[in-house]
DNA sequence: GCTATAGTTCGTTACATGACGAATTATAGA
DNA sequence: TCTATAATTCGTCATGTAACGAACTATAGC
């Protein structure tokens, strides 16, 4: 019977273990974002950002704020950041010179300038001309 | 074309996210150890426990000295110690006091009264017997 | 040189995981 | 109350990974 430590402890390895959701919490590291706008960002499918973001609240590395239909996602703060603080300050200052990162960055602020409710349309648009 | 610094935090992250690698690192601690002690302690295939070290070494969580016929294993000191010391710091913190990890610890303790060569002809042996 | 042996590599199998689209849930607004 | 919609859950498929035993490599000792 492994112990909710141990589990804790695997949780959160396995989550720092997959490229988009690091994509995730270095995007995150500015401040909240509500889903459209991770999806716009990964380019990935809802669903499938959904699942990651899922896993990162399960380990306790991101946390959610629902407000009406929309949800949005933050860095924990407090006793629950402190405690995962050492590993996304380590993950921070290895990628954030990564060109993919600066990537990101720069797309996320494009998106930043346009309303959430403009995002979630051109992403419902663009899945039905496919 | 992702770059050599995100494949290699990948592939950090990935080796951290696997309990029995975990299980390696915090052995490691005290010092160096040969294959076949860890295999002893993990209870698992030499060749899975080989496996499992390739992967950790391949991600710069462990060095080898070859000895002969025997590998020693350890964690890296200098520079490409100290890029990886604060997640083994993080991880040894959280699971320092763990029941599983302190077992371990203790069947070391036994495995190291024992030369090297009675191990592994215990292993042999018992490999045999099945 | 031969033989025994510590460790690794290879091939196979079972299971975990990431991706998607479809169906579902819950809320805002007409 | 009914419709539209942001997000999540579910079912499925393809790929990745951990485990094993068998075969292989390289070294020590006769």
């Amino acid at each position: 019977m492994p112990s909710e430590t141990l589990r804790s402890t695997l949780r959160i390895t396995k989550a720092l273990s997959d490229w988009q959701r690091i994509r995730i919490l270095m995007m995150l590291e500015p401040g909240e974002l509500c889903v459209c706008q991770i999806v716009e960002v990964l380019a990935l499918a809802p669903s499938t950002v959904s699942k990651h973001l899922s896993l990162l609240s399960a380990a306790g590395l991101v946390e959610v704020r629902k407000e009406g239909r929309w949800a949005h996602y933050k860095l924990p703060d407090g006793p629950a950041g402190a405690l995962i603080r050492p590993l996304l300050v380590w993950l921070h200052n290895r990628l954030r010179t990564e060109p993919a990162i600066r990537r990101d960055r720069q797309t996320l602020r494009a998106i930043l300038t346009c309303k959430p409710e403009r995002l979630c349309r051109r992403q419902r648009d663009r899945r039905k001309e496919s």
